[in-house]
DNA sequence: AATTCGATAATTTTCGAAAATCTGACATGG
DNA sequence: CCATGTCAGATTTTCGAAAATTATCGAATT
């Protein structure tokens, strides 16, 4: 893996986790020491970032770290509210045993992460994102998947303060993953769109009270 | 304006009117010899093109044009329908009277310079992707506007070849944009839907066939 | 007191060369 | 004849410094 390829992954965890708060100028010199890297390595993964929008650049002033507001996540949950139930809806007309296999198998992996009382949130979050994507995988379509990955991401920026803020959950999010994977395993499509829809909602709505809270 | 941006406009629009082919190797040498720029500019237009994957990269062994096949035209097709129907939907439903008349003014500009005999071909391309921006602009929804963007460029890389190994064509598109427009000003969400996915089916058809023949 | 101007510092952007890696040809041994 | 290793050339990747631009601060001016 070249430098920036590695600068890459790590500007976009440390942002996606909000290491870097948002709107903070991200200057070379400080991420070139930060990092241990220089300016061309870490100029190619913020244009990278850039077109994900998850900086921002102005001419000859650098790169910020892009904006959080409650808009502009109603924006990117409605977005992949409209992506990924077209894209559910694809997966399940379209995959075939192997694609089955691998949703139970995401399934499995992340409860049994979920489980650990010692666990990495690293992991569990990597899973979670994994199981998410096994669900889709099978729609056919690089635009879809592409398109998942950035509204992932792009949302992942306010699951983790929010949740942070808003305390304990009275959700069993297990029960739900395992609903959305059951009427995704009997094919029903209305079913699982409608269980991944109201997953996401239900999200959406403890993250707006964390936000308020915030 | 910077040197890098300038390279990502000029690159953008080389790879999308077809300059370079599909799959020809984007060697820094060449580039920074044909945009008279060095290395740094390229490689960071390069990035950002590879995140709108209109070219793709691999560790070490540079940058290439993006491949062009018949399924990845059909995937980025069916994504425009679902992007751009929820779009003009939004649109329709949220727009004011400022939106209504830019709709209106696109359309004249589209069709004042469709009219000129010795027009500039550039400039009918610019009119005609903005009037059907104009059709989305009202969605409020920055996510859809920007997959908008990807999509449409996405796609005009198969509508220059595909047309003119095509021959002349019988459809009457002004007829078609306007019926949009006229669709979109009376507020008529159903319509408008059907009457763009018809548009964007005929030209999926003619492209088709461009492409078979090519 | 507020504003403008200029000099200095900080920062981004770009270049040119060095380092690292890949490619292809050629020789060598099985 | 085929497989394998090696070397030179081509290419990408990275660095460090130079160039260009913006930001900051104090003095002069209104």
């Amino acid at each position: 893996m070249t430098l920036a390829e590695k600068a890459y992954v790590s500007l976009r965890k440390d942002i996606v986790e909000g290491s870097f708060a948002p709107e903070s100028p991200l200057r070379l010199a400080d991420l070139s020491e930060r990092y241990g890297m220089g300016f061309s390595p870490l100029r190619e993964a913020l244009n990278r970032l850039q077109a994900e929008r998850l900086v921002t650049a102005e001419s000859l002033r650098g790169f910020r770290v892009s904006s959080r507001s409650l808009a502009e996540f109603e924006d990117a949950l409605n977005a992949r509210l409209l992506i990924e139930t077209e894209a559910l809806r694809l997966s399940i007309a379209r995959g075939d045993d192997a694609w089955e296999a691998s949703v139970v198998a995401a399934l499995y992996a992340l409860r049994r992460q979920a489980r650990r009382e010692d666990g990495d949130v690293d992991e569990l979050k990597t899973r979670h994102h994994a199981f998410h994507r096994a669900l889709l995988a099978a729609c056919g379509s690089d635009w879809l998947m592409d398109f998942f990955e950035r509204l992932y991401a792009a949302t992942e920026r306010y699951r983790i303060p929010a949740l942070t803020a808003a305390g304990p959950q009275k959700r069993d999010i297990d029960a739900e993953h395992g609903a959305i994977a059951d009427a995704v395993l009997s094919r029903d499509a209305a079913l699982a769109e409608q269980l991944l829809r109201d997953h996401y909602l239900r999200t959406a709505a403890t993250i707006r009270s964390g936000m308020a809270a915030a």
